[in-house]
DNA sequence: AAACCGATTGACTGGTCAGTCAGCACACCG
DNA sequence: CGGTGTGCTGACTGACCAGTCAATCGGTTT
């Protein structure tokens, strides 16, 4: 049985993955070729194939792992009963924090997944479909309860909310615009005041 | 000279760049190969080379073209002496109606050029950004002259109204949010609301 | 009519990789 | 000590495609 073997001291499966976040950031997903994403991890170039059926499925993993927490939190974001704008906020937050502690790995998910809808993105469009979605629930909550204007659609405002937050990361990412802590820690504010202020009603 | 010789009846190169966008649009840069570009344009693989030295080529020059008018339009508007939020409201609207105009070369230029600053896009970076700095501009003289509040960075500013506009395409390109006329319509007055509400004073 | 020249054709080449596979190394077992 | 299996290795192959180029076409000039 499986206990009976220890498992390996090293899990290269995540040495992998963590090799492949790495050079993806570095060089893009295409111009990555298999064999760069075994040297930076200092394996065979065949154990890639050991773990992973192709290199789309190193990718693939990369974003499910990280989209799957995106999608958690804010989705308890929702169920927190808090303030529809502390709501967003707190959404807001969560992305800006997953990009002032990993970079390298938004930029890979934003970079190669979220903004490439057209090629690889598109097998993941329905899981991106699903936090454009409880965005907008949250805004159409609000708005139910009086706290947002009701006249702007809700998958609307989702859009531009999302649309804001990531292409501020972008800026970031591709230094548009200046990143540091002063700039993560005043992002969400920020995002939530240049947002809200227009969705609450005056 | 010149107008000794007839000007070819069709516009062979006109012809190649129209097809580049069907092409494009329909299956992405990467996956298209010239010859799908030479077939749709109903020409021999080798004239894309008479008139362009490379694949890239092409879709740089769709880009160009397309992307120095918006260059202008947003200048221009800077230049209106309008109300800062009527400036903005310009901007959208001119973007909005390129898409209604032309949405499958938007769809080239935001999917394979814009959204894709780490590959193709890397080009194009300091074009693109002279955009958003020319909408900084216009959020900054809107603050200076007390239309906007004056806490917001109006290079963040700028990201998030031009992040909202784009992300909105996105959403008709990808069926994410419907698109038809009356989205077309409010669309220009929504972004402008949404964003604008939150800049300005209360 | 013959030379000329740009427009047009499409077969071919060279290079690039993703993915395969035959086999090695080492640990543990009977 | 030979057998067995799993982690691991990296040379190799087959497919794909951007870009080249030698040849042809059709109109214009002399």
């Amino acid at each position: 049985m499986a206990s009976s073997k220890a498992a390996p001291a090293i899990d290269r499966r995540r040495q992998i993955l963590d090799a492949a976040i790495r050079v993806f950031a570095r060089q893009g997903f295409h111009s990555t070729r298999v064999s760069d994403i075994a040297d930076e991890a200092g394996v065979a170039y065949g154990l890639v194939y050991h773990y992973f059926n192709s290199k789309d499925e190193v990718l693939n993993e990369l974003f499910s792992e990280r989209w799957s927490l995106l999608l958690a939190a804010i989705e308890e974001a929702d169920r927190s009963g808090a303030e529809p704008r502390a709501k967003l906020e707190t959404v807001a937050g969560f992305i800006v924090d997953s990009y002032r502690h990993d970079p390298e790995l938004m930029k890979v998910i934003i970079v190669e997944v979220t903004r490439a809808a057209n090629s690889f993105g598109r097998t993941h469009l329905p899981e991106i479909r699903r936090a454009y979605d409880s965005i907008a629930k949250i805004v159409a909550d609000g708005q139910a309860a009086g706290a947002f204007r009701g006249d702007i659609e809700p998958g609307f405002a989702s859009m531009a909310f999302y649309g804001a937050i990531e292409q501020l990361l972008s800026g970031w990412i591709f230094d548009l615009v200046p990143a540091s802590e002063t700039e993560f820690g005043q992002a969400k504010s920020l995002l939530t005041a240049t947002i809200c202020d227009g969705l609450e009603p005056r």
